[in-house]
DNA sequence: GGCGATTTGTGCGTATGTATC
DNA sequence: CGATACATACGCACAAATCGC
């Protein structure tokens, strides 16, 4: 999944794989997104590599933040 | 402010900047210096130019560092 | 109300790779 | 070749919010 010699950023390739996984329903809307800790244990990459794919998500429009709790997936408008 | 084009390096165009605050009192001791995130976006520039002109400041003895939360005005001795 | 666990946010330090001058 | 600059990535620390006990 994630490859750590691709040329692609690896917080780019988080994104790209819960994009994904939003978009074929596999992660429905207001369902958490995995918080930085869980990706972090699953792709062994750094904590500051999975928050930034958190953020870019949110940023995005693919997810928004509740403080304190966890980040979900966005509901379509 | 600072100019990409001048023979001024872009990280000591900064320390000069700040230098100019602590110095007019527009940036008092022990009030923090603006953040590597910050200057990112306040100047268009890189992060590692952001932490090179924050460690010069330290460095210069303008700075202190307080692990886990920022950089301080120095107070005068 | 307190305490600990969880999660996001923020901050600096450091290293590596690439590109430009 | 060396200095400068940018992007990516990892590590560690502190803060605030939420929740369960």
């Amino acid at each position: 999944m994630i490859d750590p010699d691709s040329p692609v950023p690896l917080y780019r390739q988080v994104v790209n794989l819960i994009q994904e996984q939003i978009k074929s329903g596999e992660l429905a809307p207001d369902r958490p997104v995995p918080s930085a800790a869980r990706l972090v244990q699953e792709h062994g990459i750094a904590r500051g590599t999975a928050l930034k794919a958190i953020r870019m998500l949110v940023d995005e429009g693919f997810a928004y933040v509740v403080a304190g709790k966890g980040t979900y997936v966005k509901r379509k408008d």
